[in-house]
DNA sequence: ACCTATTGGATAGCTATACTATCCAATAGG
DNA sequence: CCTATTGGATAGTATAGCTATCCAATAGGT
């Protein structure tokens, strides 16, 4: 197809889809005379991809195109997930490099939960970081606490690795991932807000919305309640 | 103090500080002269946290001054926290309003998961935008992992609102409602995407890193283990 | 073969955001 | 008294993410 098809198809402008062009996030297509290329399936899916990146998952033009040149990276399965995860973005936009106090926090928490990572691994320092920001604001984060929203994380973790293993194709899986880690994240920041209002209602106003057991304010300072 | 002090103090520059004030993002000082003003420790803190919006939570401007609003409103403890909650921004930058698959999907697993939440509240809509972004990208989300997925996020949310009903002052709760909702995401994203790169360590490499369990490439396709 | 519309490629312009800098008259304070 | 700082106003800057225009070279219908 040509790029006015793409672009009818994609529902992205014309210029928009110039304009990735020339960013290096969407290939060129098949030049077929000095003025003429023709493009596949395969831009228009990842004209779809980068907009989903974009404009859902918030990431900068930049952040994509590094994703997405970890994706189309010639390696095998096993490093290529590591590459695309490797690339994700930092959802903290500007951070200054965390202090040691906070560095050795996050690395007892990784040991504590066995969790087997790169020393050098992106994630460890942004965990850091963002740490240090809460520790900075007066809100020192609890070590126990940290344990359980990490053993929370590990569980979500086996099933985003559930979705992803599903593929043959190492860049479908690559591309798999992506929406796993990514897209998926505004899904669950939905959930545990509505989960939060939920709970919210139920502890601050237990005469109203109640339909199950005894909840009050109570035990609102409590352990939360078996699972 | 003024604006020099809290400046050096708060590490913010001056023009910065004078242009949070226009924006109504931090509280005039008090005013002793035509040419004079004075800050107290409130301006401080306040400041410290428009920084970790900004800067941390990477909120905008607009949607920090929406926030703060919601803290300052001069109402009782559950309609604060519900204003607060409804005035958190979307982590999806620009979307279009859901369609109806999306939407009543998303209002069933709602029900699905006996979660009591407002009809308008700004949340069920984005789980129908994220849900039908990512069905757009031929990913459909499957019922039963949304389910698992909102299992976790409840059991979050509970770890949440313990943190926060540690305070007396409305106010200072709902400033600890905005760090646990806003300030705590960065953290669990980062604990999410180590847990991800354990967890495919473990399944991808199993010769290497194993240290516990019958871990092996087999099962990445199959159920979860056992928790 | 002719002619109009479209194309790729290049360059320039636009809009919004988040600051940053400058100016000014009025003090504050040594 | 006199210099530095202040609040308030206005203007400027940098970056990101498009959007628009121009151009010569075709493509494709007739």
């Amino acid at each position: 197809m040509r790029i006015s098809e793409l672009s009818r198809r994609s529902e992205v402008p014309i210029p928009t889809i110039k304009y990735y062009l020339r960013q290096g996030l969407l290939p060129p297509g098949q030049s077929t005379g000095r003025t003429q290329a023709v493009y596949g399936e395969d831009h228009l899916r990842r004209l779809r991809l980068i907009r989903a990146l974009v404009n859902v998952a918030g990431l900068s033009v930049a952040a994509t195109r590094e994703v997405l040149a970890a994706v189309d990276a010639h390696t095998d399965t096993f490093a290529k997930l590591g590459e695309v995860h490797h690339a994700l973005p930092s959802p903290m936009p500007e951070a200054e490099p965390p202090d040691s106090t906070a560095t050795s926090h996050a690395s007892e928490l990784i040991a504590a939960m066995d969790w087997q990572v790169s020393q050098r691994s992106p994630h460890r320092t942004q965990l850091a970081q963002a740490l240090a920001a809460l520790r900075r604001l007066g809100f020192p984060p609890d070590t126990e606490i940290l344990r359980r929203y990490a053993e929370l994380a590990d569980q979500t973790a086996r099933i985003d690795l559930d979705q992803m293993m599903h593929q043959e194709d190492p860049i479908d899986q690559a591309e798999r991932a992506l929406v796993g880690s990514l897209l998926l994240t505004p899904v669950l920041v939905a959930l545990r807000r509505l989960a939060q209002e939920n709970e919210a209602a139920a502890r601050l106003a237990p005469s109203k919305h109640v339909d199950h057991g005894a909840r009050n304010a109570d035990d609102s300072a409590g352990e939360p309640r078996a699972r």
